[in-house]
DNA sequence: CATCCTCCATACAGTTCTGTATGGAGGATG
DNA sequence: CATCCTCCATACAGAACTGTATGGAGGATG
């Protein structure tokens, strides 16, 4: 029973690996001599290693997406939802976030995943600066710098010690909710 | 005489390939066949492929370290100098760094020449926010958030339009300038 | 209980890369 | 002109991976 694999089964490997060893890793035989099993179940369940990266893609995206959604939206308080948003994105572990983009930058399938998701995350955080009265031009402009300060952070390989990241943070607070 | 490849010849071409198809394709055999020739060539030049990315980074590490130092000096006018450095790091062209920094993702040693690269220019930022005038602390978040800012411009994948670009750099210097 | 259907192992052929060993062409040097 | 030294071609062995073909174990179904 539990011994057989699922597709399912396959596919969070494939995410454990992704994260931990980066998309080089994404590859039949290490990922079933990792699972126990050959490379025969591996071609059972997807036709070849472009299928499995494909169906790792839309996985990916429907976390991420998710993420999206649960967000903000739960924790509702006095504070403005931009600032929810990015205390909670900048402070949160971004392993896979990482690794996805890495592979973006080799894999069109990815590239494509990426900027899907990019500008679901883009639209929202303009959304949420033009609920606190900015105006369309300057919420557009200002969303675009504080996704590509989260990018940055997401990519940068060494991360801020908590204190300074704190410091960082209320800073793009302040930057986010700033009137003329 | 011409026909003779030199070690930097293969560096040129090392550069070009990076850049144009990233690092993935930084192996022997292929770049032989680019180049023409075989791959006793490189074995000759090179000791062994981690040789070669070896050379590789420390040239890149070299290019982009005179990025810094010649990038704002020369043109010294009316304008800030935190703002002059803006306009040009966001206009200029990225593809180079997309690549390394891709590589960075699966390769220490590249991960090593970024983080030595991000340090430097990062405390460039945050001298030039402190020349004028701000505070130490505001003057260290504000770089952080700026060379994030740089760090998710240069590694998303689909360049903004030109006019929309401008509104954002004005939104960007903007923030570097403001104060309490 | 015979049969099917799911899941996997094994074996084979083929590709692409690495690194080494050997030798050869061709200019530089004495 | 003989000899070296630089640069490269070729050939070999081997690793790591892909995809296919075939068969086998074992539960599910009739």
């Amino acid at each position: 029973m539990t011994d057989q694999l699922s597709a399912d089964d396959w596919l969070d490997q494939g995410l454990k690996v992704l994260a931990s060893q980066g998309f080089t890793a994404l590859k039949a035989e290490p990922l079933a001599k990792a699972l126990g099993v050959s490379r025969g179940s591996f071609y059972w369940h997807f036709a070849d290693v472009a299928a499995f990266h494909a169906a790792l893609l839309k996985r990916w995206r429907e976390i991420a997406a998710e993420q999206i959604i649960t967000g903000v939206e739960a924790s509702a308080g006095d504070q403005p939802a931009i600032a929810v948003l990015l205390r909670r994105t900048f402070t949160v572990k971004l392993v896979l976030e990482r690794a996805v983009r890495n592979w973006a930058g080799s894999d069109p399938a990815a590239r494509q995943a990426v900027q899907a998701i990019d500008r679901r995350r883009l639209g929202y955080v303009e959304s949420l600066l033009a609920a606190e009265g900015l105006t369309p031009a300057i919420a557009h402009a200002r969303a675009q710098v504080l996704y590509w300060a989260f990018l940055g952070h997401a990519l940068s390989d060494r991360p801020l010690p908590a204190q300074q990241l704190d410091t960082v943070i209320d800073e793009l607070i302040r930057i986010a909710l700033h009137r003329p």
